[in-house]
DNA sequence: ATGAAAGCGCTAACAG
DNA sequence: CTGTTAGCGCTTTCAT
């Protein structure tokens, strides 16, 4: 392995006129830069990655507790993983995947300086990690938005404002009995904040507009789909549906189907998703949709702004917008 | 931020006793090492991982590849990532996530050190980043099986002996026309190396055992499932289907149970999945399970068996076998 | 059972 | 525009 001091030697110059070369930290003439270069491409050069992070006090990576559980969409998931990797790789850093579920590796990775930054997915009200996290020495960031956040800063798409939205738009297209499909059990029982604050703004906005509203949780894999979504139509048939569960859209969709229910006509329906899930090939569903790569790249720049002290940065709440297709009336003036 | 030198200050010994102390690559008196751990308690002591990267030349890191591309099913990608990082913490290590697509960037993490070994998902037959790879100077293993793999380590799951059992239970138990529903058309075209062995075993098998064989492949996307099924079943009935395609299994059991097919009377299925795919809830397949835990674990065993210069290393192709549930007719002796 | 000291390969003052 | 040098915080021989 070559080392920076070969490199040196090699192009005949100083072992910091080849550091600086390669950050570009300082003007370094057009010749010897090129026979830098040259030097570099000979020895086939790779700085070390070890050496660097020492002397710099920057690992070049940073931490993504993720939610390894099964209640978890694997899908959205990796929407998010996918999403903040592109965002890092644009602010030369790596991810560093740590399992959301083991906090001591998590603390531990962060404190030992193996990352840079840390964000923490799928946090839940009262998350017994920030407290901890709040101590960190390192940047954390949630990807998430717990309404107690110990002073860590919080970038999430605004559910609450989401399901609001969602509640507003269907009242302006005549919907008055609304339901609204919610996540699994284990979600709304774990307080996912996501699931939590898209709840609430359901409730509240029903109600500040004097409808009838109904919550229903749906767990895909245990419930047949086919069910609920009956047992909803049956009781006081309600003309609208908000839906926030983007695993069993698909079976929500062909139940729906399978009951005879055409939409707009019969029933209203908008999801709360990821715009790849709110389309479903066979039908396009009104959404207020999920900015999955905006959201991402929320979090990696606010951690990567951390990491640079820079100043001014703050909660990050992702404003929400409706997005009409196929399963609403069209709005005329 | 405090550091060795503090801790032995701190307790009164000399810098090295704190480092084997805390490697416990030699023997400490237990009255020193109390002292030792009393002062890294107070003082709240962190090991930095870039000093100890670079004096130790270890990263304690594993890169992975993971395929972004939309055609790869997410869950799988999910389930095979959880186990990588579980056998990867056994191990004392974490998962540094690469982008599979971008190999610049694969090949230099590799090459500065950032990882200790690499391993890579997703790989095709003629894969192009191979030639590259194996000139790399740590340790890479292939979570794929190519033909010709320029002498990088492979691990995978024997799909070509998979759908050969699959082919030769079904054999046993009466079926003579088999028609397998393969990956989607990208994935095939792409050559990934497991759907072009799945296919191989599924051909060969049939035809040693002069059995009328069809393959299609499914666009789960694209294609409505309830087509291809009524396709497949139209085309002069087969007695049995092999399925490897796991993102298009629920739907392809709704599309058989609308057709009003009754499994194992009117058709046998061998799925090719994870357990968990392999159990809809409503219908148990019977399957050859692709042991998502074991290849993790296998890969990982590699990747540091190599790390630590460990000989005796080779190929891993890992047996399958059938699961006998529902879908099939039970063997009597 | 413990210490002293020489690096590991870089970054970034400081000095011209 | 370039060179010299002092660390960064560990691991690991040598010694004792």
């Amino acid at each position: 392995m070559a080392t920076m001091s070969d490199i040196a030697r090699e192009a005949g110059v100083s072992l910091s006129t080849v550091s600086y070369a390669l950050s570009g930290k300082r003007a370094i003439s057009e010749t010897t830069r090129e026979r830098i270069n040259a030097a570099i491409t000979r020895l086939s050069y790779h700085p070390h990655a070890g050496a660097r992070a020492l002397a710099s006090q920057r690992a070049g990576a940073i931490g993504l507790a993720v939610p390894l559980a099964e209640d978890v969409d694997a899908h959205v998931v990796m929407m998010f993983v996918r999403s903040l990797m592109r965002a890092a790789h644009q602010a030369s850093h790596e991810i560093l995947l740590i399992a959301g579920e083991d906090h001591a590796t998590t603390a531990r990775v962060l404190a030992e300086g193996k990352v840079d930054a840390l964000v923490v997915m799928d946090v839940v009200e009262d998350d017994p990690r920030l407290p901890i996290l709040a101590e960190a020495v390192r940047p954390v960031v949630l990807l998430g938005y717990p309404s107690e956040a110990h002073g860590i800063l919080r970038v999430d798409f605004d559910f609450e404002q989401a399901s609001a939205l969602a509640v507003m738009e269907l009242h302006r297209r005549g919907a008055r009995r609304l339901v609204m499909i919610g996540s699994p059990s284990v979600t709304q029982t774990r307080h996912a904040t996501y699931a939590d604050r898209a709840t609430r703004g359901f409730r509240t906005t029903c109600e500040q507009l004097g409808l009838q509203a109904r919550h229903v949780v749906h767990d895909h894999e245990v419930d047949s789909t086919g069910q609920l979504v009956r047992a909803v139509l049956a009781q006081d048939r309600p003309d609208a549906l908000v839906i926030h569960n983007e695993s069993a859209l698909p079976a929500i969709h062909r139940a729906l189907t399978e009951e005879g229910i055409s939409m707009p006509s019969d029933l209203q329906v908008v999801a709360i998703a990821p715009r790849e899930t709110a389309l479903l090939g066979t039908a396009e569903y009104t959404a207020v949709e999920i900015p999955v790569e905006q959201i991402g790249r929320a979090a990696v720049t606010t951690a990567t702004d951390l990491i640079e002290g820079r100043s001014g940065v703050g909660d990050q709440l992702i404003a929400p917008s409706l997005i009409e297709r196929d399963t609403t009336h069209p709005l005329r003036p």
